[in-house]
DNA sequence: TATAGTACTATGTAATACAAAGTACCAAAC
DNA sequence: GTTTGGTACTTTGTATTACATAGTACTATA
């Protein structure tokens, strides 16, 4: 039990609310989020992404598209669904209330 | 992919964090730790906590002892350790950090 | 053609929550 | 004394997700 792997345990399933406020209003290939959040201090690898993607694409949370790229090969846009939109709704909610509570507990 | 699902997944990880939280200021046994839980949105059970209790103790960030109690069976005790309470201080930093980076990601 | 950079796919392993089953102790009722 | 109910603790198989790793594929450049 050390203090990184406890890090990633708690990062853990927030990442697929993450990757899906990403692209709540832009498309996005996987790339692309990866540089976006290793502007953050989450650490998360392409192993994880791409699952992930493929995961809410499977769950019809997100639709993607081909497009040629001019600096290699072509990328995987990634596209949220109506669905995807009011699941993401939905987590915008959960994850309020578990700051919530973890206040709530930090405080007790 | 259900929301539940994606809720515990969301909570998964935490709860060692919290649990310590918990501990910091006053010694608690496992029933009284589910009774506060109980009070916040998180959903947590005994399958949960026990094992946590058992891993933070096995990691001597805990330590424990046995109280009787007029209400029935003995009570096990939890109390943090010096070491329990350097991690814990890591852990207030990690959980800032990723509250930090959850909300960058989500005004991106 | 070979190399470098960019992008995507797949999988075995590790870690943690949960459902569930079971054990154990104490007090109250019979 | 025995049974029942309430309280507390222990254990484990299953499900889920991140990560390290290996590999494939496409494009531009040397």
């Amino acid at each position: 039990m050390n203090i990184e792997n406890t890090k990633t345990q708690m990062s853990k399933g927030i990442f697929e609310y993450c990757i899906l406020s990403l692209i709540r209003n832009e498309d996005k290939y996987a790339s692309e989020i990866i540089e976006i959040f290793s502007k953050t201090k989450f650490d998360i690898v392409e192993g994880t992404i791409y699952p992930i993607l493929t995961r809410l694409k499977n769950a019809s949370y997100l639709s993607y598209y081909w497009q040629e790229s001019n600096q290699g090969p072509p990328r995987k846009y990634y596209k949220i669904t109506p669905e995807g939109l009011l699941f993401l709704n939905q987590l915008d909610e959960i994850w309020s209330d578990i700051e919530k509570s973890v206040k709530q507990i930090i405080n007790y």
